[in-house]
DNA sequence: GTCTATAAATAGATAGAC
DNA sequence: GTCTATCTATTTATAGAC
């Protein structure tokens, strides 16, 4: 065989991860490829094009967080589990930035595959029952727009040095007093 | 005079304003000169670089929000001002996409000139009437970290067809209801 | 499946004449 | 202040040989 594989899906979606984290601008076809020994042009025999590479690291990023919260809100009670929830969502957002912006910014429902989806059941599953109503979308979307929100705004450094000075836990807390309750 | 001004920075913002709202990929140099019927290299006689322009364009950006949040609210009660507030928040990121999401972007305490300042203490101040402590800087980090979220969102497509199903509602009303007031 | 060569487009920015 | 000409750098993507 004149030109064996020297790679695959897997090590190329590994890589464009690592690059990606690294700085979202450093990942161009190109410099991936540099960083797998291959050409640039060979990587199109394995993605489509850059989009459809990037939609297979939306994947990957979503169904990374859906672990780590899952991870962190597991076998907690309602009242902890929400806390551990939120905790271990900004964290994922603060040490994985380039992942998680552009996980937020292709991921839509058109776009969700099945790690959205289990992530947007595990968001409305943990707000429902502090609302005690089922399936409880309104909720749930103002649950996440607050963390998608902090998140954002602590990362693009706009709460200056002096730090968000505990707005996290004092939203939170306005959250888990303020939303309205069944029963 | 061989060569007489043909423009002048003003009008280099308005239209380069005009471009951003149309789609923020298209203000590129040689666009936006195209549009002020000059050749790109002129515009570095009034601005030094793109960079440059850009930070005027989200000094009228912060302006412009600014104002239309004061308007507004001003004249109404807390109560009442709170929710003007948040509606009249929420549209000018619907309306105004692109300059939005230039204006949060770049607006960081550093970049911060006065509009930035005068948006800030705007939110600090409505924010402190809520919850009746002077300066309740947790609590407007809290409420501008729900607003940013939602509507970033909300533009996102995150919420699919459906839309956010009362989100921005509920998370008010939580807000209102849930974060610690004093007395 | 890998390669070389190249297309095709874009961008920001500078030099120097007038 | 405006112009022409150009530099420099970048990107995604394709054609076709091996």
């Amino acid at each position: 065989m004149p030109y064996p594989a020297k790679t695959n899906s897997e090590e190329i979606l590994q890589v464009a991860l690592e690059l990606l984290e690294q700085d979202a601008s450093s990942l161009s076809m190109r410099n991936l490829a540099e960083r797998l020994d291959i050409k640039a042009p060979s990587l199109y025999k394995y993605f489509a094009d850059k989009e459809a590479l990037e939609l297979a690291l939306v994947e990957e990023g979503a169904l990374a967080l859906y672990r780590t919260l899952e991870k962190a809100a597991q076998t907690l009670k309602t009242r902890e589990a929400f806390f551990a929830f939120a905790r271990a969502y900004i964290e994922f957002a603060r040490e994985r930035p380039e992942l998680y912006t552009l996980l937020m910014t292709k991921l839509t429902p058109a776009t969700q595959d099945s790690s959205g989806k289990m992530l947007w059941n595990f968001v409305l599953k943990l707000i429902s029952k502090i609302t005690r109503k089922p399936d409880d979308t309104a909720a749930a979307v103002a649950f996440w727009s607050f963390l998608h929100g902090y998140g954002v705004l602590e990362r693009s450094g706009m709460f200056g040095e002096s730090g968000p000075k505990g707005g996290l836990e004092v939203g939170l807390e306005a959250f888990l007093k303020g939303l309205p309750k069944s029963r």
